[in-house]
RNA sequence: AGCCUCAUAGUGUAAUGGUAACACCCCGGAUUUUGAUUCCGUUAUUCUAGGUUCGAGCCCUAGUGAGGCUACCA
């Protein structure tokens, strides 16, 4: 078992899908991810991933697919790194764009045919006016704004000066290529929109061979028709936007028409999401880098050991609406959690130890002791941890003056140590600080896998670390994530980290069976939390590093750890 | 201010015009060789006001609140 089972909630995307293949409308159904590669993908790009790649997956039946398209039409942002990043992450999320991988870029030629076409109806003219002429000239949402002079030019002159743009006639900023539209529409996106800019900038992927690169508005439709999208899905800021999708496809020499449908963007507590202020967190070295472990990315998410499927149980859970909300945490962690504790195995380690000594070890030695991999599944079998008469405990595992309801060990007090024997504390030591140094108990022979004897009152098992043979391992620790105090301040908005501390390392104590622990392996560290081999930093014979991915919960009502 | 969109427990989502529900969170209880898991249970919901209708969360109107638009970004 991995991922849950359940079918997607039939959302009103999926709703309109069938509808329209019930009616015949479509034979299949084509749906894209167009990333523009100007930065890492994180989790609010994961939702949309599940999405367009979950309903190709769900009408494979009728050939259905999902394209890969980066919408690479600005050179001034967009880089191979990004490219490679994100191929890299759709792909890690479990998803497959078989042979249907695009740029944008590649479709260059043929957004410049479609503008010279609109040129030709007279739909298109090159503008002079400069961007803040233009602007002024464009009015605002109650007063309708007005055209140039540029607009009645003949389609013969505006066809000779688009020429004279691409042939790198002109400067930067000097003119752009206007559509002629509706200068007082109340959707100010219908104001002549400009379709080309000039940019003498290099491409990463078509070089130095253009000069004009065509706006998003203009391109998207164009490119989506040409890859016969038929539902174009994007997030609500573009709902505004579709009057204009449709203008293209309409007014364009296009070989299909596909259809713009918006759905609410994913919004996170204590998270920051956009790409703007990642890429700020990452350029001024706040964090580690794009996959530091507490940024929302899903390289960062990786790193810190949330599975694929627990994100994309998660996206099934929050579902596609209109509803503009904020999302908990919460319910991300509740899928990282419910799908570790079921595929995770159990391992035992120390964060914080204290040494136990068995005074009466040689009543009853063992050579090791027989754990359960995972208690509520059996198939994973078990596994034998070395132990003596010497074990690590976690020190709040030990209270010398127990409040009521502490279970575990203290003076005179009894605890089961897991796997092995009821163990009796009957002294320990301190430092001059008060601090707890050594703890001395006996072991009960004839415990081990056996009841507490009668009188003893036993409610706890604790996880421990053979003193002779565990290992030490480097574990990195860290809560929330990313927050930003006041996103939408008049100064900009601060980034501040919601706990200081986080990802601060502490030196533990792991059973042997962890030193070989291959990267991306994750396991459940006894009522401590889920940790994962870092993907990252671990190499294969090195100290074995672990990050803690997810605390478990703690009875005493917060997070374990926290 | 104009236009567009949205509004269901604390959070995210369901509900052919016909008894408002599920999950998460919170709290309580049972089981437990992980204070986890598992199991059971408690609390709490249709933004407001009108209208249509036998009947409205759903349809209509107005209001309120939230988001978007006034880039040669996407």
């Amino acid at each position: 078992m991995s991922e849950s089972a359940t079918s997607p909630k039939p959302d009103f995307i999926r709703e309109i899908i069938a509808d329209d293949l019930a009616a015949g409308k479509h034979a299949t159904v084509i749906t894209r991810f167009p990333p523009e590669p100007n930065g890492y993908l994180h989790i609010g790009h994961a939702k949309s991933i599940c999405l367009n790649f979950g309903i190709a997956r769900e009408n494979a039946a009728v050939g259905a697919k999902c394209h890969l398209r980066f919408d690479d039409t600005n050179p001034e942002k967009e880089e191979t790194e990004y490219v490679e990043s994100i191929k890299t992450d759709v792909k890690w999320l479990g998803f497959d764009w078989a042979d249907d991988l695009y740029f944008a870029s590649d479709y260059f030629e043929f957004f410049y045919d479609c503008a010279v076409h609109l040129i030709k109806q007279g739909l298109a003219y090159v503008e002079q006016d400069s961007a803040e002429e233009m602007r002024v000239k464009r009015g605002n949402v109650t007063t309708p704004g007005s055209r140039s002079k540029s607009a009645e030019r003949p389609v013969e002159e505006n066809l000779a000066l688009f020429g004279k743009m691409r042939a790198g006639e002109f400067k930067d900023g000097e003119c752009v290529l206007r559509a002629k539209i509706d200068m007082a529409s109340s959707n100010m996106n219908l104001r002549d929109p400009v379709l080309y800019r000039i940019m003498h900038a290099h491409h990463h992927n078509t070089g130095d061979a253009w000069c004009i690169y065509p706006m998003y508005d203009f391109a998207h439709p164009l490119e989506d028709a040409l890859e016969h999208i038929t539902h174009s899905l994007c997030t609500l800021e573009f709902e505004n936007h579709r009057p204009l999708y449709d203008w293209f496809i309409q007014n364009c020499p296009v070989p299909s028409k596909p259809r713009q449908i918006e759905f609410a963007r994913l919004s996170l507590s204590y998270t920051v999401m956009s790409k703007r202020k990642l890429l700020q967190l990452v350029q001024e070295k706040h964090v580690d880098g794009w996959d530091d472990p507490r940024l929302p990315t899903i390289c960062g998410l990786r790193r810190r050991g949330y599975p694929a499927a627990a994100i994309r149980d998660f996206c099934k859970r929050i579902g596609i609406t209109k509803f503009n909300g904020t999302t908990d945490v919460a319910l991300l962690e509740f899928d990282v959690r419910d799908f570790l504790n079921r595929e995770s195995p159990r391992r035992m380690a120390v964060l914080d130890p204290v040494k136990v000594v068995l005074e009466n070890w040689s009543a009853e030695p063992l050579g090791h002791a027989d754990v359960s991999n995972h208690p509520q599944n059996p198939d994973m079998g078990g596994r034998q941890v070395p132990v003596s008469g010497e074990v690590w405990i976690e020190r709040e595992d030990f209270m010398e003056d127990p409040p009521k309801k502490f279970y575990r060990l203290g003076p005179d007090r009894h605890v089961r140590l897991r796997g092995g024997h009821i163990i009796h504390c009957t002294s320990f030591e301190k430092d001059a600080d008060g601090r707890v140094t050594l703890i001395r108990a006996e072991i009960l022979p004839g415990t081990v896998g056996k009841d507490a004897p009668e009188g003893v009152r036993c409610k706890a098992a604790i996880h421990w670390v053979d003193a002779a043979t565990g290992v030490d391992a480097e574990v990195r620790l860290y809560d929330r994530l990313f927050s930003v105090e006041d996103p939408d301040a008049a100064d900009g908005g601060f980034l501040t980290v919601l706990n200081p501390d986080s990802l601060k390392t502490v030196n533990a104590k792991v059973e042997p069976a962890l030193a070989a622990a291959e990267p991306g392996f994750s396991c459940q560290f006894e009522r401590v939390g889920y940790f994962v081999a870092d993907s990252r930093d671990h190499e294969p014979g090195a100290k074995p590093v672990f990050n803690r991915s997810v605390a478990l919960k703690d009875s005493w009502g917060r997070r374990a750890g926290a």
